[in-house]
RNA sequence: GCUGCUGUAGCUCAGUGGUAGAGCACUUCCUUGGUAAGGAAGAGGUCAUGGGUUCAAGUCCCAUCAGCAGCUCCA
């Protein structure tokens, strides 16, 4: 008999046990309740199988630290939705045939697993699998879990005829020498764990959605169907999850900013363009010129740069070459301009056979173009140099998908000295980037877009105190739109990748650079390695809305990269010319973006500054429509965003659908306020303020406005229901 | 780009091979009112586009375009 084992419970006490002895039986030592209560166990820190022994457990020679997880604790909650999986999994495979499983891991909200079968599973069958699901559920099955050497494995798995599995094993596995299963009944998948004791844990099961994936990622590989479920301990946490999803349905800005009037997209206009309503440029101008006098007033200069560049520029920055694929066609001032570039292409790809290099030939003779330098039997490298050199006599213009190298121009369009440093350049710029289409997502994702973009050239002894101020003025933006529950990512290079340019030493500096003023800052911040952009380090902005989303925004980022290619310099205090050092930030990452991650942070309903319709005067009835016009006159020329109800119909109606517009403040007036020169203010959260003299009403409003309020962050369950 | 789903009035949607519908919005008329819906009438559609099957297509098939979900990508 092997000697025993020290398990150490949270609580400091310690007791012997047999190496046989699990979780499971401590737990049924303690009580029953308990036992039943146990959902999977926490050994040395490691979430474990409440059914393993703790022979098998142990590591160290000291006593092993036992923590009982049950429906209480946040991990419990994962090894039950992986059980789900499994029993979602098994559900599929009997209900249909030939199902090859891929991988079935937890997420944020749930579980998926990946299939290979012939079927395709619409949610139709949802309701199929949900029954099928919760016969096995009702079982109460045990989950048991043994282990067998990778030959063994492979057998098994060949057996079960789980090719993608046996796959795995031999390629993602291949260092392991014993590999774990788990049987649950009659259903056994390799599988890491762990696992619920048995699947009558699980108290809610919902399947939510089918969606396309492929096999370990690869876009090439074999395509699968992904299902979504999810699980709770209990019905009512299900319920609150699946009403959380409502919530984030309801507040959509794709279905608000239509409702509400506040942007569109056009087929006829193209994929990923927004067109902004006036509405929701009211809230843009707003967003613009509260940042614009926030710039002006931190030392920055404006500049406005045209929105195409020369190819050559982009090949200078680096863009062109490398997000060739994300960028929208060059425009070429000559018509052969795209057929040139498609054969470099092809030439650089080594996909060009000598028989269409010939028609190629032949096609540009069409257009008038004969290449006399062009050898048929150079090297493609030299080939493309010809067309190259061809391509650079005649204009090629980009879309820009950025606007840094403009104003790298614009710091090299005069000679600088240290003494203008820092140089800080903004420009609400306009950039287009063909995004592949399945990525465009309203306002979110678009292929043209405003970035509140401006770059600032310093010296490297300024970059800490410009970092410094950008972070310090990108929170304070943040605050003013009511935003204070963010988080910075500081994404760091790839140590094993070599996408990045740029020396090492640049990498360091930039890295403790920016690490060391976030440490002082007193921000909450995170480290993430190889998120970094290709040319520098950067620090990104997560900001978490009012439901809970986490949302990329602003961004910090450091530039080591372009001043050495654009060749930028500046003469310092020794007479001699140095290279300054570029950072680019955007506050609010982009205004498309921002905004509708606003309009779906306010569900629409926006604080009084960004309001697009801040005041709309109500007539009691016709009688009233002039002095209606004549107030709402005086709220414009008090500069607030004022309009007029004309609709016929009674007051209440025009309420409502001023509530329902979600404009912030009614004036209603009727012959009493005409008569004394006031308006009577209804407020869209608080109800009626009572009559007050119009300039009050101003007065109150602009204090407001001023002071950027953000006086509620509108919840729709608070709306009475629609009739 | 890939997989799947969807496309009918301005909006939300019904319409399972045989005469294109509802609610809201809109227009007109009546009503002229005091803090979340007054009443009546009317107008509005090449059923995304293009092919095909059929005596007959909004409905079935194919392609294209667009949207949605997910995958992959994101300077």
């Amino acid at each position: 008999m092997s000697t025993e084992i020290e398990v150490r419970l949270p609580d400091g006490t310690t007791a012997a046990h047999a190496p046989e002895t699990t979780p499971m039986d401590i737990a049924r030592g303690i009580s029953e309740g308990l036992a039943r209560g146990v959902i999977a166990a926490e050994v040395d820190g490691k979430i474990v199988d409440s059914f393993r022994s703790f022979g098998e457990l142990s590591t160290g020679t000291g006593p092993v630290d036992l923590k009982l997880l049950t429906s209480r604790d946040a991990e419990a909650l994962d090894v039950l939705r992986h059980s789900a999986a499994h029993v979602m999994a098994r559900a599929i495979m009997r209900l249909y045939k030939g199902v090859s499983l891929a991988f079935g891991p937890t997420t944020d909200g749930g579980f998926y697993y990946d299939f290979d079968l012939d079927k395709t599973i619409s949610e139709e069958d949802f309701s199929a699998i949900e029954a099928e699901m919760k016969k096995i559920i009702k079982a109460k099955e045990p989950f048991e879990r043994f282990s067998l050497p990778r030959d063994e494995a492979v057998k098994l798995c060949q057996d079960l005829e789980q090719d993608l599995k046996v796959e795995h094993i031999e390629t993602g596995l291949s260092d392991q020498e014993t590999l774990s299963f788990y049987r649950q009944g009659e259903f056994v998948d390799l599988c890491r764990g762990p696992h619920i004791p048995d699947a009558g844990k699980i108290k809610a099961i919902k399947m939510m959605s089918v969606a396309g994936s492929h096999w370990k990622g690869d876009v090439s590989g074999r395509s699968l169907q992904r299902l979504y479920g999810t699980a709770f301990f209990d019905k009512k946490e299900l319920k609150a999850y699946l009403e959380q999803i409502e919530e984030a349905k309801r507040r959509d800005h794709r279905v608000l900013g239509k409702q509400h009037g506040l942007f569109s997209i056009s087929p006829d206009v193209g994929q990923g363009l927004c067109l902004w309503l006036p509405k929701g440029a009211r809230v843009r101008v707003a967003l613009e010129d509260f940042l614009r006098k926030e710039l002006l007033s931190r030392g920055y200069d404006p500049v406005y740069s045209p929105q195409i560049g020369r190819v050559e520029m982009y090949e200078t920055s680096g863009h062109f070459p490398y997000y060739r694929d994300s960028q929208f066609a060059p425009l070429f001032s000559s018509e052969v301009g795209g057929l040139l570039d498609a054969w470099s292409e092809r030439l650089g790809a080594g996909t060009l056979s000598g028989d269409d290099e010939d028609k190629l030939m032949a096609a540009a003779e069409v257009f008038g173009v004969t290449l006399p330098d062009y050898k048929p039997s150079a090297t493609a490298d030299r080939k493309r140099e010809v067309l190259n050199d061809w391509q650079s006599l005649h204009e090629r213009y980009l879309l820009r998908p950025m606007n840094c190298p403009h104003h790298c121009q614009i710091f090299k369009a005069q000679p600088r000295s240290y003494r203008q440093l820092p140089l800080r350049l903004f420009e609400f710029g306009s950039v287009f980037r063909h995004e592949q289409t399945g990525e465009l997502n309203g306002m979110l994702r678009v292929r043209g877009f405003t970035q509140d973009d401006a770059h600032i050239f310093c010296t490297a002894d300024q970059v800490e105190a410009e970092f410094q101020a950008t972070i310090e003025l990108t929170s304070f933006v943040l605050k003013s739109v009511g935003l204070d529950d963010y988080q910075v990512q500081l994404s760091l290079r790839d140590p094993k990748s070599d996408k990045y340019v740029g020396s090492e030493e640049n990498w360091d500096q930039a890295e403790s650079s920016l690490r060391g003023v976030l440490e002082q800052s007193g921000l909450n911040f995170v480290e993430e390695e190889g998120e970094a952009a290709f040319y520098g380090p950067k620090a990104d902005f997560m900001i978490r809305d009012c439901i809970g989303r986490s949302w990329q925004l602003g961004t910090v980022q450091l530039d080591y990269n372009l001043p050495e290619r654009f060749k930028l310099e500046y003469n310092g205090n020794d007479n001699s010319a140095h290279r300054p050092v570029m950072i680019h930030r955007a506050p609010f990452g982009s205004l498309e973006r921002f905004t509708g991650m606003l309009i779906e942070h306010f569900a629409g309903a926006f604080p009084l500054w960004l309001s697009p319709e801040q005041v709309r005067v109500l007539p009691l009835s016709d009688k009233s429509l002039d002095y209606a016009v004549a107030v709402a006159e005086q709220l414009t020329d008090a500069g607030l965003k004022a309009t007029v109800d004309n609709t016929g119909g009674k007051v209440q109606a025009k309420i409502r659908n001023a509530q329902l517009d979600l404009v912030n403040y009614m004036a209603v007036v009727g012959p009493k306020e005409a008569e004394a020169g006031q308006v009577a203010l209804r407020d869209r959260i608080d109800g009626d303020l009572g009559s007050m003299p119009t300039a009050e009403a101003i007065a109150r409003l602009k204090k407001e406005i001023e002071e950027r309020t953000v006086r509620q962050v509108y919840k729709p369950d608070e709306k009475p229901a629609e009739a």
